[in-house]
DNA sequence: TTCGACACTGTCCTTTGGTCCAATGGCTGT
DNA sequence: ACAGCCATTGGACCAAAGGACAGTGTCGAA
């Protein structure tokens, strides 16, 4: 049970969070759901997200099923994920697809990443420092380092520039 | 308990499917689970999305989510969906060309850089170090550093990572 | 000529990035 | 129980990157 503060960004808070109580399987409440809100907290690991003011019975159906690994999403925040994603690909350029989704190539290299190694080789490619990975997944600059080299040797980057630009797509010179 | 069929769009599968049982949820088991199947199977109401030779025990603890009205999400998938729908919708507007041929804004930033400038700068931005620029350039690295002090500066990038993001027209997170 | 923009170089220093070797705990499948 | 993969971290070490001064020389415009 923690009580996040309402000016500092979620996104910091949940780190330290991460720092306090460990590995865990983490369950956002909001007094006013917002679906814009909740991407980012997804894509920081929380395992669900619901509204605060939902009935006990509620609650505690939530609390089962990610305590037994599922996620819980609001439905409406699900149909607006997909609806962004289809319209999104389907007016794409296929050349132009990031991170390679419906690209043979890029996602056979994805496929060989572990999960953490795609967090931070996405983290990395869109342009951020070790030490903000770190702070981000709530680990260590060290462990950033870790997975960073071996994302390196997987898809075969010498450095976070040319790892940066296999993920996007292009050739590195 | 249903047998997809091999050949047919799942999609038009699925639709009878829920003639026949009614309002359900479902969830779908495939052989070779592939992100870019599953999507739109989701977008259809799925529920639950997994491999089918998962274990008999981690198959109960699916159904057990889902029953429970939870969604049932590989992470690979989760984290993916979630990848995809932000760097959409970070590049959705001004249509991204490699090296902004054609793209007025970085037309612009190219313009205030002098001839050497843009030639360190796109060097850069394809993944050569400062010795390979050199050398190439037939300059000292102490010379290829003060301009690629002065481009990121004119361009306000705060290193090599985030000029390879601008000149190709992606936004820095 | 004097001023300013450009190209080029130097040294010193700090911060990042990357690699190597090594180790722990969790989880999975045999 | 045991082997293997994964995530995590530690320490050490070296290379690269980037900032802070400081300086040279050329060229064209005022």
């Amino acid at each position: 049970w923690f009580r996040l503060d309402e000016v500092r960004p979620a996104l910091e808070q949940l780190a330290e969070l991460r720092k306090m109580v460990g590995p865990a399987r983490i369950i956002v409440l909001a007094n006013q759901p917002d679906s814009e809100h909740a991407l980012p907290l997804f894509s920081a690991g929380i395992r669900g997200y619901c509204n605060a003011h939902a009935t006990a019975a509620n609650l505690r159906q939530v609390a089962r099923v990610v305590q037994a690994g599922g996620l819980w999403i609001g439905e409406a925040l699900m149909q607006r994920l997909l609806a962004s994603t289809q319209t999104a690909m389907a007016r794409m350029p296929a050349t132009a697809l990031p991170h390679g989704l419906a690209n043979p190539v890029i996602a056979d290299c994805l496929a060989t990443l572990t999960s953490r190694e795609q967090e931070v080789a996405r983290a990395v490619s869109t342009g951020s420092s070790n030490k903000e990975i770190a702070r981000r997944l709530g680990i260590t600059e060290r462990t950033v380092k870790a997975h960073v080299g071996s994302v390196f040797q997987k898809l075969k980057a010498r450095d976070r520039l040319h790892l940066s630009l296999i993920m996007n797509g292009q050739r590195p010179s």
